[in-house]
DNA sequence: CAGTGGTCTAGACCACCGT
DNA sequence: CGGTGGTCTAGACCACTGC
């Protein structure tokens, strides 16, 4: 550095900080290796802490770094490519898919979007599907699978039952149902209090949001709503993964 | 309020700020309207300005505000939905994709997750086109697409074009060949400074990542790195927007 | 308990936009 | 030029983790 007579432009130091930090995690630092914490970060570079934070949350949501109350800033893994698209349509919970039923209710209030998209009126029976989706023995998405109660008229009014199973009878019955096409749309959201507790992160973390509407019998049946933690996973659609492929 | 004895596990301000504000915005403000400024907001809550900036992000992230240096803080029309995967694969530039190609050069240097999937080795010549995308008169997102020069050897070496020409040139010669497959990954990450600026934000600005690899001839014969504005966008995937079904 | 990251404050200055 | 959001500082306290 010495006499830094740079900055035509000037760069805001938490940029450049980013650029230093990001180069050293390359070469100096193994994944899983623990950071000095934030107050020697801070000093070592001669900025606010405030400053050397806002960096790191760049490289938090870029999935470089990996920071964890009590415990310190970690190197974080490659992200993990996970499927969204399977090859055929299918049902959410047939065969072969690594979602974990949590438990399922019925409510008569959904969220103003997934009522758009079910074409429901104010006030219909809906079942709410809560799953988990766990990837190397992370958690990686919650989702929410709302069904109008209309559309999987089954007897699932038998004797008390577990929470899963309850969610297992739902998902059961879509699979009698012919599936016809689906879609999906992505985009960034904050994960919500309840979501963040599931995806092992503090509320407001960066999610992407996978919306995908089950369509059957000419109108949408179903809406799944999976939220996946942004700071470690990579949505894969198509043929394959990109790991997969290569190996070949 | 009064005295508060709520809170068993108390909600940082900004959380409860950002909830206070988005409510707001749905039912006090119409899109376009001008908030308030900063100073001015956070008196108003009672709150210094950074925290009052914290919520201000969450909500810019969610898309609900946006905010312009120099100009003041604005509420965000609903996200537009962009398809990303056609309902048929085809190449780049092909007709009908809404895609403006911006120039072209040739490097024998690509960042190494392209030259991984690309399976170049170090100092293999590179195609190199830019293209951005503009969706009702906004650019929604910047595009590199690396071709190998080896899979595109037509004769491009005439008399000197205009940028766009070249980077024609490039994507004409693509359509020849056949296109077997292709596939996606999304995932977030944060523009680049040169993205920052075809996008009209900020560098760092959070961004949806859509990297494709088209096959043909059994390889990988071309790579897209689309950025799009995580902030005003919903990437939509397979049949078809989900305006264009609640319309029919 | 000590140490970590998370929240919050009250100020300052800067870069940018429109007038 | 005045007003906006963007950056930065130097502190303080809190919530969580692990020993």
């Amino acid at each position: 550095m010495g006499t830094t007579q740079l900055e035509t432009v000037p760069e805001p130091k938490y940029w450049h900080l980013k650029t230093v930090l990001s180069d050293a995690l390359d070469s100096e630092f193994a994944v899983g290796e623990i950071l000095p914490n934030e107050r020697e970060l801070a000093a070592r570079f001669g900025v606010a802490r405030a400053t050397l934070r806002q960096a790191l949350e760049q490289l938090e949501l870029e999935g470089r770094l990996q920071r964890r109350r009590g415990v310190g800033t970690t190197v974080a893994p490659p992200r993990v490519g996970v499927a969204v698209a399977p090859a055929r349509h299918t049902w959410p919970g047939a065969s072969g898919d690594d979602w974990q039923p949590v438990d399922a209710t019925q409510s008569d209030t959904v969220p103003a979007a997934v009522a758009r998209l079910l074409q429901t009126v104010p006030g219909e029976q809906v079942h709410i599907v809560r799953r988990t989706r766990v990837t190397n023995g992370q958690p990686v998405a919650a989702e929410l699978l709302y069904v109008p109660s209309a559309a999987v008229p089954g007897h699932t009014e038998g004797p008390v039952r577990s929470a899963p199973a309850r969610a297992r009878a739902v998902l059961h019955e879509l699979q009698e149902l012919e599936l016809e096409g689906q879609d999906r749309t992505v985009e960034l959201g904050s994960a919500r209090a309840e979501d963040a507790r599931q995806l092992d992160r503090l509320p407001g973390a960066p999610v992407l949001v996978v919306t995908t509407r089950y369509v059957s019998g000419g109108r949408t049946t179903a809406v799944a709503v999976s939220t996946y933690r942004a700071d470690t996973c990579r949505l894969t659609f198509g043929a394959s993964d990109e790991v997969s492929l290569l190996a070949g």
